[in-house]
RNA sequence: GUGGUUGUAGUUCAGUUGGUUAGAACGCUGGAUUGUGGUUCCAGAGGUCGCCGGUUCAAAUCCGGUCUACCACCCCA
């Protein structure tokens, strides 16, 4: 072995264990999409730089992976841009493709480039990795799987409902205790109005996100760094202290917002969308929380955030209605609202927990023991028929040592393994033995079928 | 992108002030056991000490660079 093989920074090999476990995330996430009624899309891995520049901020177009142009690039680079050695330009002479940095934009474009195809509203699911140039740490990869669920055409609070019921019938599947945290963009909005800095909605909305982390005063002072008055910070105090119930917050906000029309209009929303929830039997506690704001800066609606409640992991669900997210596309006036659950987090949390079953659908169930060829044909129409019944089923390859045989089984976690050779099949049976408690006994073909089905 | 920590058999880690042939445990392979794995016993294989360069008579050990994983910031799933 000269040099080692190795993978980009970032990315990650699955294993069939680890494949096993992630196929168990996946299968449960889409079996409680489907049951809500969404379908599923899929988009190619890049995009024209082009639909994703300028979508995500100017952080974003940095972390965008950008793929070079085939052929002789560099030879159509004009001279003066070349000597200039800015990246920025050269970049858009060089690389016209990316990879997709979400599912939400590609979505979009979806949407846009489809809506005559399409009956809204239209609600999907997809299930595919992106890609973000960021510096990686535990947690965090360069590739990961983001699996979206989005309704786009309706304006109905009842879509933002529906995306509850879904957290909450997924991490009860996962059996992840959880806590939904929920705000509107149009409450952070009139907050900021009623403060006096309507402009800088974006900045107080990124401190505020901060709070539960850093605490008030840092908060503050981020506040006036970023230039916000203190006045309006002064202001701010009693909204950033609102305590009690959803219902007792909303309450309260109603009359601190009573001047702001869209701060009024977040309250309704949130009045409506929590009287829906009230009449839900959810297990996972659900509230409204001011201080969450999420990065993403197309959201105008209501916005979420899932943590599980017994592990030191940050969000593992999130996202929110955004208004005008087809129009930067050149169809305007579509409203979505959707969510999306990060993979890998929940991965990890179910690790951390424990809480992945022990049985799966994707590993054998029964191995046959190979002794040579006259006992082969003799386990070959069994094999056969236990696969038609839905058995994972499997004959060693090669008469083998018995030790090696065996071993195999074991490191496979085969829980059964079939054994057939001069005696049984003088007998016309099977030896069938139980590989955990190592108990065996003898059994026509019938029975085997039967035990094993 | 900025700052920091890290790297030694497949894995987890020892390795003295720089000094001869770099160790252990687990795992792996073979045997004890020719129809019985997961337990036990015996034997064996496996390393350009992350990579490149420098200092030195001599480097796993000191210095620089680079890559990787990790940590904080930024941002985010």
């Amino acid at each position: 072995m000269a040099q080692k093989p190795s993978i980009p920074k970032g990315t990650r090999d699955f294993s069939p264990a680890e494949m096993v476990k992630r196929n168990y995330i996946f299968d449960t996430i889409k079996e409680v999409f489907r049951l809500y009624g969404f379908q599923p899309i899929e988009t190619p891995a890049m995009e024209n730089l082009s639909t994703l520049m300028g979508k995500y901020g100017e952080e974003g177009d940095k972390l965008l992976f950008k793929i070079l142009n085939s052929g002789d690039f560099v030879a159509k680079v004009s001279a003066d841009v070349y000597g200039e050695k800015d990246s920025v330009k050269l970049t858009s002479q060089i690389s016209e493709k990316g990879l997709r940095y979400d599912l939400t934009v590609p979505f979009a474009r979806f949407v846009v480039q489809y809506r005559n195809d399409i009956t809204f509203p239209f609600k999907r699911y997809q299930i595919q990795p992106v890609w973000r140039a960021d510096r990686p740490q535990k947690g965090r990869y360069r590739e990961f799987y983001q699996c979206d669920v989005d309704v786009i055409g309706s304006n109905s609070l009842l879509n933002e409902m529906e995306l509850v019921q879904i957290i909450d019938d997924v991490f009860g599947r996962l059996k992840i205790n959880t806590v939904v945290k929920i705000n509107n963009r149009k409450i952070l909005a009139g907050i900021a109005e009623i403060i006096g800095e309507t402009q800088r909605v974006v900045d107080i909305t990124v401190a505020i996100d901060k709070l539960e982390k850093i605490g008030l005063e840092k908060v503050n002072l981020e506040l006036s760094e970023k230039g916000v008055s203190d006045e309006a910070i002064e202001k701010l105090q009693p909204i950033l202290a609102l305590e009690g119930s959803s219902a007792e917050k909303i309450d309260q906000l109603e009359k601190i917002l009573s001047a702001s029309e869209t701060g009024i209009k977040g309250v309704e929303e949130m009045k409506t969308l929590f009287a829906y929830i009230g009449n839900l039997d959810l297990q996972t506690e659900v509230e409204l929380d001011l201080t969450l704001a999420r990065g993403l800066n197309y959201y105008t609606g209501a916005i979420f955030e899932v943590k599980a409640k017994n592990a030191a992991i940050g969000s593992i669900c999130g996202g929110g209605r955004y208004d005008d997210l087809t129009g930067i596309f050149g169809l305007p006036d579509v409203s979505g609202v959707g969510i999306s659950f990060g993979a890998e987090r929940i991965f990890d949390v179910l690790t951390q927990l424990d809480l992945f079953p022990q049985e799966s659908l994707e590993t054998t169930r029964v191995m046959f023991v190979n002794f040579g060829e006259k006992e082969e044909a003799y386990c070959l129409p069994v094999l056969a028929q236990l696969r038609k019944n839905n058995v994972n089923a499997e004959i060693f390859p090669e008469n083998a040592k018995m030790k090696k045989q065996m071993n195999y089984a074991n490191k496979k976690d085969i829980p059964f393994v079939v054994l057939a050779g001069e005696s049984e099949i003088n007998e016309g049976k099977f030896t069938l033995k139980n590989m955990e408690s190592g108990e065996q006994k003898s059994v026509t073909a019938e029975e085997l079928i039967k035990i094993l089905s």
